[in-house]
DNA sequence: CTGAAAGCGCTTACAG
DNA sequence: CTGAAAGCGCTTACAG
């Protein structure tokens, strides 16, 4: 900028103001500046400029990874709603770790990024009371903060995963096996929390080997699927299966379509819709959240407090949608 | 930091150390620094940081659309790569609009991003040229620059076509539809040659009607498909497809599956793997790319250069794997 | 083992 | 309409 001023032969401050396209500049000024600038290839460096301005115009995401089809729609809706605000978005994925998510979270406000979008892995989130207190807004998406109250949109897992294990019920079932994500995780004990409800409500008893929260390993889910399949520890098999996400559910359905298993349709419901699953065969019937609106219900929270709003954190409650394909209505078989 | 100093009661130097991590500080003085870091719950500026090393441990990767299957695996890839680095990736979509390709990546250089990886929407990147001077190391992935050198990482996209067509001739074909992504794309340009030359080292002639490029948009694709599946133009009904991308695979998927349609299967290959292809009926056959690979590739040339390396620009080029699965093997069947 | 001074490249507040 | 000085929060180079 020293150099460009030099060039052109003016001050320091007036360089600023062209860059800046700030008002008060001759146009006979304004274009001496803009030659030099262009003859310099100058490019004003925004770190020095956050560095005074105490702003950077970023924005930062931490989910579980980036690659997963649940989340790489949300990470572009908040992607959308942060260029919409001119902030870019720095993301990073806790890969489920909250020793990494913590990492992630406190690099990004070494960064000094202006918010921060977080799907928690930890439940313990004390470690960022000192950046919110300095100014760093933050919402949390999808799962609820541990231990402080922040800005929060969650899907309706309860309800949804309700309505789907009655639909099941609804269908006839009576032995449904519930394979859903690692306890701890909020999703997945509020869905298996909808699981029980639905059971209870029926008057239906649920035995001990029905119920597996676990990782979403596919050898995992592998075996205890075929476990409730195969009626170990002397229960019945059950006749159905309510899966407590998008990856369960893409295990049991190769299970489910294996050849040995043709013989004795199983029904299923998923949490989570996913690509093609109206063109299997059976076509999945799924309780679909939508990742995209999750996303952007978030960013746009963001912004609101980054916009001044300093009221109570508020939690955002988004409906789920059953989608009957016709997985989910296929009556019991007994063996 | 001057906080810090202050209630330790030690020089600013002092507490850059112990923040840093460097050796020469007592352990005394180190525990009364660490005691006013955390009682004052102080972070480094690392803008400031950024500001006086020159060095931003940070990386941009612009591609275009975080939520395509197909690019969210490269961009965890790329995270992965980074996070090895101690780096951030700062990412966004360009939506496959060269205005804002080239808008995003300038923001990440005005930033000062160490370095950027580029799957480009645009086709001249001379606009590049003085952050590159500047010292901004590029890697360009999945399509090459235009107008300028750079490292780039490739998919082998005309063999890996003229692999899958050669299949699907092998199989009896003789009428084959392409359906791909618009021209001006290089990847398009370069199946689309693949598709040419199978069909020519057969013997086989093309109809115009038989190749569409565009949008992949579905109701485009739907459209040409509609007119090859029925032979529009006075041509002769097509009796297989092979796709030129993911997007377009899935449509061609829906296409085939209509009641309508199922009385004459049509043979299909397509370019680009994607979850459930092989629960599909019939299974999907593709020639497979790995987005992670190619991703983790790109990663590791950029920081190549970051660590130093300055020889030529160099192209690293990565084989496709055709999967037979069925949709593939299917034989002509004529009305 | 420790610290004072200068400077990274901008913007702010002010004066002319 | 224009510019000189101070300062954002660090690190570098140097001295003790």
């Amino acid at each position: 900028m020293k150099d460009v001023a030099a060039r052109a032969g003016v001050g320091l401050k007036t360089v600023s103001r062209v860059v800046n396209g700030e008002a008060g500049v001759s146009s006979d000024t304004e274009r001496r500046v803009q030659e030099a600038i262009t003859s310099l290839g100058f490019r004003r460096n925004d770190s020095a400029r956050v560095l005074r301005k105490g702003t950077t115009a970023s924005i930062g995401l931490v989910l579980e990874d980036l690659a997963d089809p649940f989340y790489s729609p949300l990470s572009r809706a908040v992607e959308e709603v942060a260029r919409a605000h001119g902030a870019l978005l720095i993301n990073g994925s806790s890969a489920e770790d909250p020793e990494r998510e913590q990492e992630l979270a406190l690099a990004l406000c070494a960064r000094r990024v202006d918010g921060l979008v977080i799907v928690p892995a930890s439940d313990d989130h004390r470690y960022l009371e000192p950046e919110i207190a300095a100014g760093v807004a933050t919402v949390f998406v999808d799962r609820p903060p541990g231990r402080i109250a922040a800005d929060l949109v969650l899907s309706e897992n309860f309800e949804g995963a309700r309505a789907g294990v009655a639909h099941l019920i609804a269908h006839g079932h009576r032995r449904i096996g519930f394979i859903g994500d690692r306890p701890g995780i909020h999703t997945a004990e509020e869905r298996l929390r909808g699981y029980r409800t639905a059971m209870d409500q029926a008057g239906l008893p649920v035995a001990d080997s029905w119920v597996a929260p676990g990782s979403t390993d596919s050898e995992r889910v592998r075996a205890d699927a075929a476990r409730m399949l195969d009626g170990a520890d002397g229960t019945e098999p059950v006749t159905a299966f309510f899966s407590g996400n998008n990856r369960v559910t893409v295990t049991l359905v190769r299970v489910l379509a294996a050849p040995e298993r043709r013989d004795r349709p199983v029904a299923l419901v998923g949490f989570d819709d996913f690509e093609l699953a109206d063109l299997l065969s059976p076509p999945v019937t799924v309780v679909a959240q939508d990742p995209a609106d999750l996303g952007r219900s978030a960013a746009e929270l963001l912004f609101r407090r980054l916009d001044g709003a300093d009221d109570e954190p508020r939690t955002v409650s988004r409906p789920t949608t059953l989608i009957a394909r016709g997985s989910g209505e296929i009556p019991p078989h007994e063996r």
